[in-house]
DNA sequence: TATCTTCATAAGTCATGGCTTATTATAAGC
DNA sequence: GCTTATAATAAGCCATGACTTATGAAGATA
């Protein structure tokens, strides 16, 4: 699975992109974050693990807490795909008028 | 199920990616997509109609073929949901940058 | 030390989704 | 008109994933 992959996946789940959203606002602990959603505490864990894995947020111990906020690293990512993909599809385009106009 | 859970459960899928990146060069029919990936043609349309509902693509018919091309739409929406997303996250930084400042 | 909080992991359940083969509908070509 | 090509849908299978409860580990608090 590439990392690619991991970050689209991540983002796929409509309760772990309320999470990651939720952290968008500010830095949460993992308590505060089940209290927000309607999940149990260890879904939570587990989403957050997902979003990690696609490096989309960062964890810091506080005591025994563990708070989360985001890591621009996925955004980052996507955003990447997205303008490659913008670029390709606008030279394809291009190269299709032009090809068009050769005729 | 909203536009934007389509949209990002569409592109979770890296069959489907690789679908829609394929259709980012340029039109292809159903029966070429069969041929470049690795699916059965059934499983091909099943994906298109997925990317369809998710605006990612549009199909027009061309005599018994169905040729399937990039529509924008998705893309923008995909493009509007991160721009948002790092405004606020900008926003969100500053004014902690802030509140740090008054203490 | 004992207890309470916080969080992660384990194990099990259930729905969803991606794939297959079989079938049907429509258009093309002989 | 009959056959071939193209693509959508139906039905069924199986893996994955999102959730639950139960439990354990580590820090805070008395």
């Amino acid at each position: 699975m590439t990392y690619e992959d991991r970050l689209f996946a991540a983002l796929a789940d409509p309760t772990r992109r309320g999470i990651f959203e939720r952290l968008g606002e500010r830095r949460r602990s993992v308590a505060e974050l089940a209290r927000a959603v309607p999940v149990s505490q260890p879904a939570i864990s587990q989403h957050l693990k997902v979003l990690k894995e696609a490096r989309l947020v960062r964890d810091e111990a506080v005591g025994a807490r563990r708070i989360y906020s985001i890591d621009p690293a996925g955004l980052g990512q996507l955003r990447q795909w997205l303008d490659r993909f913008w670029r390709e599809q606008l030279a394809a385009f291009e190269s299709a008028v032009e090809a068009e106009r050769r005729e």
